[in-house]
DNA sequence: TTGCCCATCGTTAGCGGTAACATCGCTCGC
DNA sequence: GCGAGCGATGTTACCGCTAACGATGGGCAA
């Protein structure tokens, strides 16, 4: 107490002010009261095969009567391996890709990671940004939803060597890895789904984002080259919701009042159409058919069953993770570019 | 190239295997670059205010010159600031919790936090493992949907000494700071003015969560005040699907055919619950009476249109990150309860 | 001229861990 | 009997950045 080097002693004059941390029990704590070593207490906590038995006991004793919680910004910093991922999406709000994000989260929390979620919004300005943000953080991997646009943005990335996973999107040149599945494709299987089933006078309502461009575009040239000279579209922002579908079907009843089905770009979008056309006495499908995409959960339960372009999203999720964590325990990752393909899944409002 | 201490020769023994990091640009090289020493490119990024005009010409031409992206795991260990706040939801699949997040994560994001996103799932059990996981990243505040129920878990929060905010429900005893409001109040509510219509014979379909459990338990109570005998009452499990609803709602019926109103623990049960009657021909509201949950974007769309219960998830979101960025910048947070109420919505699909 | 303040920039010493190498007994094969 | 090999633990030197304090020089009032 009365040692002249004691905190409380204030005779000799402060050198410095020692900038003490948090206050919160460290390692090194936690090995004096067990009476070894810092370093053995970091192995016994992370690699306890190493440790004797009697060691250990000790060790995860004083752990617990600390009450330590290792600091894993100084262990990232320490091993350079941060343990988180970070995961970009549009946006989480009402979107397919939560399938995605949920799998994510599931599958990176099994092998000890945390996911960072970070939304880009539909636009891409905050891209840079937000990669800045990212990259900073030095995760473990990224998972981006989309792929990546802006030069700087991919040139970033690429310098970065983390592992990046792009999603959703299809393209022969990607930064690193790469699942997903061509919606220009989808457009086309849809365009010629919808023909066979007879229909020769299709409109669109369709979010203004990238995705559902490319989706728009393969649609609209199959419809052209089969035949169909005209199509009325509806373009509405996004994220899509109910109400975006009810004011696009009814721009479109107003523009044309001829056609006979409907291609949405999403589920939600179409379960909108679909309201609208009830809500007006029109009768789907016989009125006007309706086709959604996504496979959402409620696709399959509303009234009557949307028929709509399936996606696994959890299997993207999955093999994202997958792809990452292969490429961070140096395991090989094989093609790095996969297609998971989508389905056209028939249901009640197609007839 | 041939100096004795160059990488390239090989004469010199190494004593050591130097631990060289990413082989990343550092702050280090960008200052040597610059011809400044560390500290002064750091407060040219971070407080440029107090660096000469010239000089930070010179280190802004560096940095963009070496693609240097600073280090936050790094300053974070520093400066003991990580720059993360943790966000805790049950599940973000489908859930009411989407617009908090979204406000949370625009809030944050202005000013300069990233959000880790958790899924604790509504079980709780692994909410001490997360906890574990959260509190060992050393985020600088922590934000919970829902108040935390483990003794243990608030105790380890409450030692981590993070500023936490509890929402989306209400307790004399938070661990820290909290928005919410009363879910058992909301039964009661709802109870009142379904009784005040002239319903007589009310049923139930809600998810077997805490919250829709207090909710329920407030709705039985003064139904039962007020003269209400029997109520029929389907649980479903959480997170709540339009499939659900539709399920419970036959359920429902099979059980007691003479019930005038059901009150949902979400919008998405009463939307199945809407879709289910309109799928056997049984009229809504005439015939049968539906009450949500939440006011999410789809209920003032769907047809008919649901009465439900309003809640500001955005505004719960916006007031949990002033609480927390107050917190961290030492301003004074008043009042550390917040009740942000709600409100009860009169739509088409009650009478 | 002197002394003081202020703007600007530098030096030192960590933050709390972990990688790499070192050390120390002890067993075991030859 | 002795060195190799091995299991268990310790020592040292960082990871990349920033807090605290120090140093320097010019402007300006007294």
């Amino acid at each position: 107490m009365s040692s002249p080097n004691s905190p409380s002693s204030r005779v000799t004059a402060p050198r410095r002010a020692s900038r003490r941390g948090t206050g919160n029990t460290t390692l090194t704590d936690v090995a004096k009261l067990a009476g070894v070593s810092a370093i053995t207490v970091s192995r016994a906590l992370k690699t306890p095969s190493v440790v004797a038995e009697e060691t250990l006991a000790r060790i995860h004793d004083a752990v617990s009567r600390t009450g330590y919680v290792p600091n894993l910004i100084a262990g990232g910093l320490a091993s350079n391996r941060s343990g988180l991922v970070a995961a970009l999406v549009p946006t989480i709000a009402g979107s397919v890709f939560l399938d995605t994000v949920q799998a994510l989260t599931d599958a990176f929390d099994e092998a000890g990671f945390q996911l960072m979620l970070g939304q880009s919004g539909y636009t891409g300005i905050r891209e840079d940004a937000l990669i800045n943000a990212i990259v900073g953080r030095r995760p473990d991997g990224i998972v981006l939803t989309g792929i990546m646009h802006s030069a700087e943005g991919r040139r970033r990335l690429l310098a970065s060597g983390i592992p990046v996973v792009e999603t959703w999107d299809l393209t022969p040149t990607p930064i690193d890895m790469l699942v997903g599945f061509s919606h220009e494709q989808v457009g086309r299987e849809v365009a010629d789904f919808l023909f066979a089933k007879g229909y020769r006078r299709p409109a669109m309502v369709t979010a203004d984002d990238y995705r559902a461009g490319l989706r728009r575009a393969g649609f609209e040239r199959r419809m052209r080259a089969l035949g169909v000279a005209e199509m009325p579209v509806q373009v509405v922002p996004a994220p899509t919701t109910l109400r975006n579908g009810r004011e696009g079907f009814v721009a479109l009843l107003d523009s044309d009042a001829g056609i006979d089905v409907v291609f949405c770009s999403s589920d939600m979008l179409a379960h909108g159409v679909i309201t609208e056309a009830q809500a007006r006495g029109l009768s789907v499908p016989s009125d006007i058919a309706v086709m959604g995409f996504g496979d959402l959960a409620f696709a399959s339960y509303i009234h009557p069953s949307l028929s709509t372009v399936q996606i696994d999203g959890v299997a993207i999720g999955r093999q994202a993770a997958r792809f990452i964590i292969d490429r961070i325990e140096g395991a090989d990752i094989g093609e790095r570019i996969r297609d998971i393909g989508f389905s056209i899944v028939e249901r009640d409002s197609v007839r």
